[in-house]
RNA sequence: GUGGCUAUAGCUCAGUCGGUAGAGCGCCUGGUUGUGGUCCAGGAGGUCGCCGGUUCAAGCCCGGUUAGCCACCCCA
């Protein structure tokens, strides 16, 4: 069989990649819990017409299918979109449909975190996957939802990003939003397709406020007046409640005061002035920041690693009021999800954080041929026995061969076990770290390598 | 789904006017007779993505195809 070639949009890391991986996902969950999220996993499937819902048509869901169905089954079952399976293509629409199932045996306001691979059937880029790792954490509440949660979850995930400062993770800034501010600004100057104005307006950092300027009046049917207040409006950033007094002052200037622009500029004041508290410099009101999801009806979220800007969102979510409900209850959102995927590859493709070593391994021991095997079999055991990883070299090749297979794989140090001299007598164990050369007689039962070289660590590269 | 670019050794890439394939790094062996890395010498490794066409002759030109990358769309 030839090589097989690489899938695109489906990352495979290498193991000391993997490391790194699995080194966010722990700082992740570690922060989650601290924050009293409950940990979820569901199903890889949901009904193909759950995963369709209104609005989300254009979402593409890998289907399942059995290879064994025939085409009658196909014809009977897999046209039927509540038959249908596909896999799921966000953590949010699988949870609502999980709280819905489970309502009566869950207590709200529900916290979970869930973090999962999820798929999408898009042209894969840089930082763009068919198959990737979602970090989610959701409050959802019954029938109701404080204000209060739309300002710390971003909080959490604010927190959870700026613990992993301190093995290269750049810093983060989270640009937030509200529905309602868009909404009822837009609704004021008499613009009524909001979903519409605001998929312009996200294009402003790609096509320049000429070019939006214009599809507003072609696609939204704005006036050059109205055009000019929404470009405005996406201007408006700050870290500041100042945001709010602009915001203000500007719907004035155009007679586009609303009650709901009102009740949406009290909610990001309410946001903006607790994260400068909480977290100075993380949180910026930015009122261009749209979503492309159209069941956010609140605060909205996007986060951006400071440098890596053009990489997108690393951190994106928002209110929902309505996404999770039965008809009877609605059990209204606020969530954020990371991708853990895209946010990796970038941390090691642009080099900015490494893993210490690839494998486990804290000490290779070497066997001097293959006769004295065993003697190398009882280091190995009596070092794992207090919680050493150990690795017995494959073969009693030249010991300079050996210790390359060590230094190949980032292994710190080589146990050589004793040999009988000339006289008989076995000499003691010795062990060397080969970064320094240094080699000291060593005792198996008792002896412990530096803290920092038990096992793989993450750090900043270049360190 | 739309558009542009690319495809040669394990990796990164060169390959002139069309004349049967190159470098660096990596890997293996030896120098060093059982303690690596540096250095020196030697060696292995290629269906030039695939199919077809033009030509005495194609890695190179033409057509197709597949895959990858980038941009758009959308999004983590």
């Amino acid at each position: 069989m030839a090589r097989p070639t690489p899938l695109s949009g489906f990352p495979e890391w290498l193991p000391d990649g993997r490391v790194v991986e699995q080194h966010v996902l722990e700082v992740l969950r570690h922060t989650f819990e601290l924050h009293g999220f409950a940990g979820i996993e569901t199903r890889a499937v949901e009904p193909l017409d759950q995963l369709l819902r209104k609005g989300e048509t254009s979402k593409e869901v890998y289907v399942l299918r059995r290879l064994q169905d025939e085409d009658g089954d196909q014809a009977r079952g897999d046209q039927r979109p509540d038959k249908q399976l596909g896999l799921h293509f966000d953590l949010t629409v699988p949870f609502a449909r999980y709280v819905l199932e489970n309502a009566g045996r869950l207590a709200f306001p529900f916290k979970r975190y869930q973090i999962q691979k999820v798929w999408r059937g898009e042209r894969p880029q840089d930082g763009r996957f068919r198959e990737f790792v979602q970090a989610d954490i959701d409050v959802v509440g019954a029938g109701e939802l404080p204000y209060h949660y739309e300002v710390e979850l971003p909080l959490v995930m604010a927190e959870a990003l700026g613990a992993l400062r301190d093995v290269g993770v750049p810093e983060v800034r989270i640009l937030v939003n509200n529905r309602k501010v868009a909404e009822g600004f837009y609704r004021g100057l008499g613009l009524d397709d909001v979903e519409g104005v605001l998929r312009q307006v996200d294009k402003l950092d790609k096509i320049g406020p000429d070019a939006v300027a214009e599809l507003l009046q072609a696609e939204q049917g704005a006036t050059p007046e109205q055009a000019k207040a929404c470009l405005e409006l996406a201007g408006i950033s700050g870290a500041d409640t100042g945001v709010i007094d602009r915001v203000r002052a500007l719907a004035g200037s155009y007679g586009a005061g609303t009650d709901l622009l009102e009740t949406g500029l009290a909610e990001l004041g309410a946001l903006v002035e607790a994260a400068a508290r909480r977290a100075p410099g993380v949180v910026v009101a930015d009122l261009k920041i749209a979503r492309g999801l159209d069941y956010y009806t609140g605060s909205v979220y996007e986060t951006v690693l400071v440098g890596h800007e053009q990489l997108g969102s690393i951190c994106s979510g928002g209110r929902y009021d309505t996404l999770a409900s039965d008809g009877k209850n609605t059990y209204p959102g606020v969530g954020l999800s990371i991708g853990v995927s895209r946010l990796v590859s970038r941390l090691l493709s642009a080099g900015l954080v490494t893993a210490t070593r690839g494998v486990p391994t804290a000490v290779l021991v070497a066997v001097a041929d293959e006769e004295h095997r065993a003697q190398s079999d009882a280091v190995a055991a009596a070092l794992r026995s207090r919680g050493i990883p150990v690795d017995v070299a494959p073969a009693a090749a030249k010991f300079g061969k050996q210790i390359k297979f060590a230094d190949r794989r980032g292994i710190p140090f080589v146990w050589f076990p004793g040999q009988a001299g000339e006289d008989d007598v076995v000499g003691p164990d010795q062990v060397k770290d080969i970064r320094s050369g240094e080699q000291k007689d060593a005792d198996a039962s008792v002896w412990t390598p530096p803290e920092q070289d038990l096992r793989p660590r993450v750090v900043p590269a270049g360190e």
